[in-house]
DNA sequence: AAGTGTTTGCAAAACATTTGCAAATACATA
DNA sequence: TATGTATTTGCAAATGTTTTGCAAACACTT
């Protein structure tokens, strides 16, 4: 489906700057700071207010999700039915890596915490903190 | 091992407000913000920056764990050797749970990332995030 | 093409966190 | 216990991210 249906299927109309930023997000294979969208966004700029707007908009509409990430900004990404990701960071350099699961092994966890808390699970967020390759060996030369 | 102790150990000088920003970790069972530790610090308080300064020293020395839950604010929380928690976050009141993993069943994932991307992986964190039995109750009732 | 509700730019506010600097404190040593 | 030095503190100001009010521009229905 293209991204203009998609718009209006969820109820919103499909404007410039709306149009891009689902396109960006919807191309990359990684989550996006409102930073990172505003300089990936066409010349003439639009105002970084515009873009929190629409990213706000096209959360409360579960086209995106937004992610926090450790950092101080939030992360945005395209919500891909279907598909779940995990990450890896790094604590050195903030890279971010995404690995999709071959099949998610948590469905013990949320039986449990279903039986034990009484609590409907949505959603899992899964992050793996460590060392990149990159900066293994730079932290082993010195 | 009392607090003054461990601040010792870990090269930190004991002063009054570090002292009981740790005490008030120790205390707590969930992780807080720098808001919360400020509130329930003794009269008369200190200045919020010396809360703030505090705290990045306590990360640095690892007897405290930044993490962020999908709220603007960071949290802290004291890191316990031997313990590890995954959280349980309600998306409607933001209300936190955390449980204990009887044994933790990530290993598997720490080996293929090992593998595939070469990431020497030093800890991760699990979160749900779903519906809280209040909220759920509140939901259906209207 | 006109009318209506939505989106945009701009400037300012709100919020979380960090920083520079001078005064106060903690702690080692005498 | 007194003294010296490095560390911490309060205060005010700066920084970085996200939100908001308002008037003009735009998207979409009729
Ligand atoms: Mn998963
Ligand atoms: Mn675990
Ligand atoms: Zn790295
Ligand atoms: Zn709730």
């Amino acid at each position: 489906m293209d991204r203009k249906t998609r718009l209006r299927q969820s109820g919103l109309s499909c404007t410039r700057w709306r149009y891009n930023i689902l396109k960006i997000l919807k191309d990359s294979h990684l989550p996006l700071t409102s930073k990172d969208i505003y300089k990936m966004l066409p010349t003439p700029k639009p105002n970084l207010a515009t873009v929190y707007r629409n990213l706000n908009r096209l959360v409360e509409k579960k086209l995106v999700r937004c992610v926090t990430l450790g950092e101080r900004a939030r992360y945005y990404e395209l919500i891909q039915p279907d598909t779940h990701k995990h990450r890896i960071i790094c604590k050195t350099c903030g890279q971010i890596e995404a690995f999709e699961p071959v099949g998610c092994d948590l469905k013990s966890f949320e039986k449990l915490i279903k039986e034990k808390f009484n609590f409907k699970v949505e959603e899992h967020s899964l992050e793996f903190f460590g060392t990149c390759p990159k900066c293994q060996s730079f932290h082993s030369q010195r």
